[in-house]
DNA sequence: CTGTTAAATTAAAACCTTTTAGCAAAATAC
DNA sequence: GTATTTTGCTAAAAGGTTTTAATTTAACAG
């Protein structure tokens, strides 16, 4: 690999100290009355040779990397593929640049990631966090590192938080299916985790369907099976409660149930999940959505991030966001 | 923002040099023969500080990163989702660590995160790359700096890439649809830009459409238009053409394709797209897939990469993988 | 022509590592 | 008892920036 330039070839090739040319550079050419000729002639030759500051050495002596680390469980999600986009498009508008990591249910992974770049003196964090990463988020917030949680917060941790209306929009959601679908015996399907954007959504559905004095139906996976034992989980959970409705608490949950109506060609044609999917719209019977804001959310969880970076920011922050119901 | 320790603070807490503490935490003790007993009592008294090392630091004097990146088109792709997670996996495994990058279709974004890496002394690039990006892959070249392309190689850069059997794929797909599925009049779905995966499933294609004799039928779809109205065009393609089959050639044009079929009530039944969704099981009809060995690729993709890193690679790669129908 | 102020530029320290080359003390050889 | 080798450790340079504090040169006042 060809040597680099460095700011001191530069400086030699034109006979002036590195000083000057790093004053020039970061357009201080001004303030630090650098001439304008000579400035001139730095950003000429500059281009010229095309010489690019070595992005390393200029973080370790500012102490900033104009980074931020994206960390989600799983960024195929459109969920998170779609949230990634817009926080990157915001962050970028600001001169910030995201390092997306996706760690499935790794949490061992997700806590190396995080030492990982707070070694590299990652300037803010963006997390949708599992319950295990407390306590390493815990230790970043009294470093003091910027960081902000998304799409669910954690009880033990008290940080910046942009989460969705999940009550509500589960609550709605329900109400669809009772109101305009007329069900009559709704499942709710969830995960066995306690995450708690999913208390949330179970909050929402059983205050719909407790207003109208309708059985509790709630079935819990265990996501890190496999799919075909989830997809029998499913059949059984529909044909023993002979369900009418099911209400899925996030999108890859729903996919399964299209898999277990499917294959066993149960008649069920209520459906509803948190969260989009291509194939919702596509499928017969298609499933209704609760579509979360994201651009919304993407937009203040990088408001959020920035001012912590630029240290305007007092008080704790819990925004939340309102969703809406695509009928199908 | 606390103060970090340094390698300094150690050395002088301990009251011994810097040089001592660096050997003994970069397993060098050994060799460097440092004694036992010192070796010990460094190594719990930085376990007991917490001390990390500065990762920048280390970068910048040993113009090692540990970072690899990948540039594609589209992380919430379930395709790139995939390699993704496979490339993760196995760049892991050797110490390296992976930074995705997902650029849709700015090509201006691309070129300025290539640059951007570079700068920051990335140890590598995987790209997907688009037709576009020929120059600045170029340059990386010249510099030395390793690369690996796959999923389409560009016809002005020679670089090692790892690509699909992509005529072989679409040959064996599109005679699935006259053999199995007994289709009459099969179209063939692309997209306008020529990149060159794309190219070569058109020639399986038409490979397969020529040896019966039927006629070519052959949509080019500009992918930077709206959904609406692809699925426009899509209908006004199988309509006009009496289509009784349809292969497209990725799978976010079948997920417009059925988008098409549905919103229209159009009768066509025998389907085929290159790469999985996970719709295409789900939807009546149902659409078969040409699968790419997923975990080969991003096998082959790492093992080149790595041999360029380490400096023992030779002449120019172009491995193949072969790819597998899945019926339905 | 001297003294003061303003303008233009720079030397050197700092950021935190790794690594080369070398030193002092202890051990061994003769 | 001296010469050589081995052991255990370290000083200092290098990697490429930014930034503080200082220096030189030019301009101006008297």
């Amino acid at each position: 690999m060809k040597k680099r330039l460095s700011i001191s070839d530069i400086a030699n090739d034109l006979g002036i100290s590195v000083t000057t040319v790093s004053f020039i550079l970061n357009g201080k050419a001004r303030e630090k009355r650098i001439s304008e000729s000579l400035t001139k002639r730095v950003q000429e030759y500059v281009k010229k040779v095309g010489y690019k500051p070595n992005q390393l050495a200029k973080s370790l002596r500012t102490g900033k990397t104009k980074s931020i680390v994206l960390l989600v469980e799983d960024i195929s999600n459109p969920f998170f593929a779609n949230i990634a986009d817009h926080i990157e498009q915001q962050a970028y508008e600001h001169g910030y640049h995201i390092i997306y990591c996706s760690v499935k249910n790794d949490e061992q992974r997700a806590k190396e990631l995080i030492n990982l770049f707070y070694d590299r003196q990652i300037d803010g964090f963006i997390i949708a966090p599992t319950e295990g990463l407390s306590d390493v988020i815990n230790v970043l917030l009294k470093r003091g590192v910027p960081v902000v949680l998304f799409d669910r917060p954690l009880v033990d941790v008290d940080a910046h938080t942009v989460i969705t209306e999940n009550e509500k929009g589960a609550f709605d959601g329900t109400m669809f299916l009772l109101q305009e679908k007329k069900a009559k015996r709704i499942g709710f399907v969830t995960i066995t985790s306690s995450q708690s954007q999913m208390k949330g959504r179970l909050e929402g559905y059983m205050k719909a369907v407790d207003s109208v004095g309708m059985d509790l139906l709630v079935k819990k996976i265990n996501p890190s099976q496999k799919d075909e034992e989830v997809v029998d989980q499913l059949r059984d959970f529909i044909q023993d409660n002979k369900l009418d409705a099911i209400f899925f608490a996030t999108n890859y949950l729903a996919i399964n149930g299209l898999r277990a109506i499917k294959k066993y060609k149960l008649d069920i044609e209520k459906l509803v999940s948190f969260d989009e999917n291509a194939a919702f719209e596509l499928v017969v019977p298609p499933v209704s959505a609760i579509s979360q804001n994201i651009p919304e959310i993407a937009k203040q969880v990088v408001r959020i991030l920035l001012s912590q970076i630029n240290g305007k920011l007092e008080s704790v922050e819990k925004v939340v966001v309102p969703c809406k119901l695509i009928a199908r």
